[in-house]
Formats: structure tokens, sequence, C-alpha cells
DNA sequence: CGTCAGATTGAGCAGCTTCAACGTATGTGG
DNA sequence: CCACATACGTTGAAGCTGCTCAATCTGACG
């Protein structure tokens, strides 16, 4: 099943037309090891590219080489749908793990935008969340401590692979390691080790390769100052 | 003139009849008082604002009572186009300074969508730019020191002004004061008044009240790493 | 002339970084 | 099966960046 369906059907009922466009736009279905890139910064995409499965990332690279994680994708998510009008890539993508990627040729997605209004509002939707995601992290960034900031984060990749049925409840997959955490959160690496002790400490959640284990899911959203409002989770009309 | 229209024009070619379209959806236009609420989280609209003259600014503010501004806007800037399909407002807008905002009713922007795919496309677009910006911001707040920070905001908003011909080429209006400032950057008031005089002692700048100059326009987009690609200034068919 | 918002300054301290080293698990070639 | 390499995580010490608290200054305005 097409996990972009699954996605837009949380938020919004989708005709059989709708689905039928949505599912033919696909060209054909691209392997991704991980760690390497799935678009490039500067480039300009003749499609787009909706993650099946695996964990993915944009970032950027500052004049003096530090990276910055701007967001973490995960299935469903179309991680360069924004190509189609922006043209130019203004950041990269890479893939965190082993990806399966579907390519969306932008001739098909304009398509839809002269063909499905509905649709065509649902794929914006999909680029608004993604920018309420955006401002959410600068408030992360600006005014959350270290450890707030982390656990802010496992709050969001929790939410957002609990609505998707990658969860049981408390147990789940964390796409990153202790570096690429450190490039999303602004922070050193050394730095991120300690505020994750801390949690640790507090007996919030374990962390042990890539699965981390939630005690106490309310006491962690508490503790990150989570509100999931952000994530615009509601099924209604758009 | 509508701002509107002007900044869409920037990036692609508009028709009359797009130009009449979008126009027409204007319902009615409001004055709103410098620092008076211009939307309100958790609203829920039914008209969204376009911004026809002063400044505004997007904030969010946590359960610490610390605020972070998320983005400035200027004329010609639809602050919040995206509750037409968010619904409820992840955060507030507030007015920057006394401004005129048109009101555009959810309605219009929906037949909008249902019947000018290509205008669609280029409000879309506008919230493409947002994210952009959004993105840049993020990068600033995680890897940028105080300093750099402080220098790519003002290099941000002398580059928007200037294309919309709100700057002599070296002086401009900079709509934020050192509390606001320090709410956009992530910093303290304090900290703020001590890099801008870093920035002063380094002949970069001069600001006084409201104004800014810039003494070299090169040097300071140097110094802050400032590369406009992200503000897609680029005229081209989207 | 008093008031008020905004800007500025100083002193001391906390949070986070840097540098450098060490630990641990996993894999790989001989 | 061992030697070595590699990736990732962990720890300690020292220092810088930016914060907090508190006071003072400045200009505009009634």
């Amino acid at each position: 099943m097409n996990p972009l369906i699954t996605k837009l059907e949380r938020r919004d009922r989708l005709s059989d037309d709708e689905r039928r466009a949505l599912q033919d736009a696909i060209a054909r279905v691209r392997e991704v090891d991980a760690r390497a890139d799935i678009v490039q910064q500067g480039s300009r995409p003749t499609e787009s590219c909706l993650v099946l499965e695996g964990f993915a990332a944009r970032y950027k690279v500052t004049e003096t080489g530090k990276r910055q994680i701007t967001a973490v994708h995960v299935p469903g998510d179309f991680v360069d749908l924004h190509s189609l009008l922006l043209k130019v890539m203004d950041h990269g993508v890479l893939a965190l793990t082993p990806c399966k990627v579907a390519l969306v040729p932008h001739d098909a997605l304009r398509r839809i935008t002269d063909d499905h209004p509905h649709l065509s509002r649902l794929l914006w939707l999909s680029t608004l969340i993604d920018g309420a995601i955006h401002r959410e992290w600068l408030v992360a960034m600006g005014r959350l401590s270290a450890v707030e900031r982390l656990a802010h984060l496992i709050c969001e990749v929790f939410t957002r692979l609990d609505v998707i049925g990658l969860t049981d409840g408390t147990t789940f997959r964390f796409p990153l390691n202790q570096v690429e955490t450190a490039d999303a959160l602004g922070l050193s690496i050394v730095h991120v080790n300690r505020v994750l002790q801390e949690l640790r400490g507090h007996g919030l959640l374990t962390w042990r390769g890539e699965v981390i284990a939630i005690e106490d899911v309310a006491a962690l959203k508490r503790f990150a100052q989570f509100d999931p409002t952000y994530l615009h989770l509601e099924r209604e009309p758009r």
C-alpha cells in the first residue's frame, strides 16, 4: 500500500479516483543505500521522491563545513515535493537507513494540480505540515534546553511513527545515531551523549542501538513540552 | 497595487485573469495597531491575511513563557495562507508595526484552487518559500554563532525589502527592536545588544532607531554566510 | 519635569563546546 | 580463530559563549 495515501487519509477523505491518480503518478521505485544522498543540494529535479520504506533527512552544510539536519522523514513523506515549484533544491536529502523511494515525475504532479484540485490541496497540505514542523523545531532550537530538545525530537519521531503504525506504544526504531541527532539538534555529539544520559537517569527512556523504549510517554511529553497540535493530525475536509 | 501580485510576478508570469482573481478575492482591508495580534494561536480562521503595508511576525510562546519568533513578514506576504488547509493556527501572528492587512475569505481561496490551477501553484509556492526560510533559520540557529545569526537576519530582511523596492541599496527600515530581534534569534536581549556592537565595531553597519544602514553589503553577506538561493527569487514557469 | 520604552553596561555564572582519550561491538582478512 | 580496523558510544578536563541579574543611560512625549 502507498503510505502517502495512508498519510493523506489520516487528514482527509480521498476518492477512489484520487487514490488512483496518486498511485498512477509513480513512475518507478528506487532503492537507496543508507547514508547515500537521495537528492542533491543545488540540483533541479524533474521528479519528486516519496519515501515508501526507510528513513531520510533533509540537511544543509554551512560554508565552514558544519551540517544541520532540518527535517527527519518517515515512510509516506514526500521529501522533495517542493522541488515541483521551487525548482532548485536549496538543501540535500539523505537516506538515514536503506530506503525504498517512489519517483514521481513533475509532469505527473503538474497534471494532478491541473485536474484534481482537492488532491492538489492535500499535496499542498503535506508541505504545509513540513513547514509547521520546521516552526516547532525553531522554537525548540531557540527556547528549549538541550535535554528538552532531545526529548522533544524523540517525542516527535515517536508520534509520527505511532500514527503510521510503526511503534508498539512504547518501543520504536529511532533512525538517527548520536552524530545525526547532534546535527538535528544543533548540538555537539558529546553533549547529546550527556543529555541522553540525563534522560536515562530520569528513567524516561532506554536507547540501545537503534531502538528507543519510552518508559512513560506522558512524562516524556510533559518534560519535552511536547504538544502534537503542530502535526495537524485531525481528519477533516480540506 | 496589490503587493502579493508583485511578489508572485517576481517568480513567474501572471495572466490578467489571474491578477483579477487575486484582486477580487480580497473581501476587505483591516488596520492593525503595532504589537497587536493579527491572528491568534489556536484559532480557526475563515479568512487569511495578506500584509499590504507594515511588518508582521509569526511567533510561539513556550509553556514557560518564552517567546520565539519564527518568521518576519513584509508587504506582499500572506501570513496565514496555510490556515486554509491546516485549519488550526499552530502559532500566532502579530503586527510589528502598524499594518494594513487584506482579508481573503477561505471560500474565495478555495474557489481559486478549483478554477485557477496555475495561480494555485503560485500560492502554494509562496508557502513553500516560507518553508525554505524556516529551514535557513534552522541552520542559522543550530550552526551559526550569535553575531553571524544577527548578520544573517539583517541580510535576509535587507534582501527581501530590496526585492520589493523598500531599500535605497544600503539603508532600510528594520522592523524589529532588540527585544524582538532576541526572540527571533533565540538569544537574550543583552546578548543581542553585545553582538550588535560587534557588528558596529567591524564597521559593517549602523543601526539607529528603526533604520539600518549597511556599510558594505558584500562584506556583511560574506560575514553572515548569506546566500539568497533559499529565497527563490528566479522568475520562471512554475 | 517626570515617565516610560528601549538601549547599554558590568559582573558572575551555567550550559555547551572542544580536544583528547578510551570503551565496545561488529566485521574482515589472513 | 586471531589481529586489526571501523563505527559508534562514553568519559574527563578546560575554556568559551551566551545567560541572568541588576543597574544605568537615552530620547521621546505628555
